[in-house]
DNA sequence: TCACATTTTTAGACTTGACTAAACATTTGA
DNA sequence: TCAAATGTTTAGTCAAGTCTAAAAATGTGA
């Protein structure tokens, strides 16, 4: 049984190697968690005497097998808790953030098994994030894109976003954006790598390259 | 916000006031959560300070209004998470209390009215424990009474258990016994003030004195 | 190559919540 | 009424997790 705190910990160092595809340094997982390096280095070395990180200084923590196995685990119970809020009590997606970072922590052999059961097994999130299944294995989203890499006049469908913050999802909610909606990119600006775009619903949207890069999107 | 450890002795205090109907003891308090009367004297001060209890030592510690304030959320928060635990993700009434033990420290603006919502607010827990409203008002269940108390031959039924743990409920499952389960008391030996039942299902049941004191029966 | 900016670690302190052992206070039964 | 049993508090310690300030190590650009 591991603590609230190594959990976070080990699904920071998880993530940012996904992103990086190196090891998280100290600094990033410091950044990430909100706390500071001298922190991280404590939590490091005691991961590391759990046999669940190694260290190479000054070029990142990785996770081993067994830590990785724990950051899908909690993965997969923030993502079917996010899908509980959102389908079953209404929430919207851009309110379960935080909420499903408590529930994650919850230790219980088979909750998650039987909230994903009552569910249906979903397979992915309000955010169009996969969820793993029982052993770590998530479905791949194959030939997904940022949509800042979509060239002019091809028509895609956003199935997913970078960006859970509140502050994020309620920019495209005002935009009428959403995980399904269909969109042409009519012209790009040099610029400051901006795009129009236009839906069913909006012609001549605005987006600015780093809503773009958080946009993921399929070509239809 | 109060930690987990707070809200623990907020309830142990509740729980043991409501049972006695005096101040809950340190050593009450220490026993119930399973720890030493030193911390909960430490606890008890910090609780003092923050206007949550009062404490006459030797004469047991009470709440204040605030203080009973928030027990009445987290038992609110407990036995909501009971039911939905088995009424939707088919757990049994013996495999819950922990679970919920859990569940009932997350920290939501509105988490639990939702789920509440979304059960169609449910009066009772699965164990017949009432569940408290908002304001922390729960239904008086008026004319119930301890098994043990009950006169022969009388028609009773059971609404509710006075004790949660696995074991005892696992008993009542091998005898047969759920809410609802209507028994008539057919003997009663004043050896061991043991009682022989019968229920539709069984009869010539003998429950011992302490089973008897935790069922709860009401006349029908 | 080598200085410096950056990254990482160390050392010492703090908070929360718990513990043991011992001292202290009160109730109660004889 | 007073001593024993019971209940409570104090004092000192510990572990987890965090912090600041300072020291140490490293990668890299000139």
């Amino acid at each position: 049984m591991y603590s609230s705190a190594e959990e976070n910990y080990i699904k920071a160092i998880f993530t940012i190697s996904e992103k990086t595809g190196k090891g998280a340094s100290t600094t990033a997982i410091a950044q990430r968690l909100e706390t500071k390096a001298s922190s991280v280095t404590d939590m490091v070395k005691k991961l590391n005497e759990k046999a669940l990180a190694d260290h190479r200084p000054y070029h990142g923590v990785s996770l081993t097998d067994q830590g990785r196995q724990i950051a899908t685990a909690i993965i997969r119970k923030h993502r079917l808790w996010e899908t509980f809020l959102v389908n079953h009590l209404n929430y919207r997606w851009d309110e379960v953030h935080d909420l499903a970072e408590q529930l994650e922590h919850i230790h219980s052999p088979d909750l998650i098994d039987r909230l994903d059961r009552f569910m249906g097994h979903p397979k992915f999130d309000p955010h169009g994030d996969p969820i793993p299944d029982r052993d770590g294995k998530m479905v791949d989203v194959a030939g997904a894109q940022p949509l800042s890499e979509v060239p002019k006049g091809v028509l895609v469908h956003i199935v997913g976003v970078r960006d859970s913050s509140p502050a994020f999802l309620k920019l495209l909610d005002g935009l009428g954006l959403k995980l399904g909606t269909q969109l042409t990119v009519d012209r790009k600006f040099e610029y400051d790598n901006s795009l129009e775009v236009s839906s069913r619903m909006r012609n001549g949207l605005l987006l600015n390259e780093s809503v773009c890069e958080k946009l993921t999107v399929k070509i239809l």
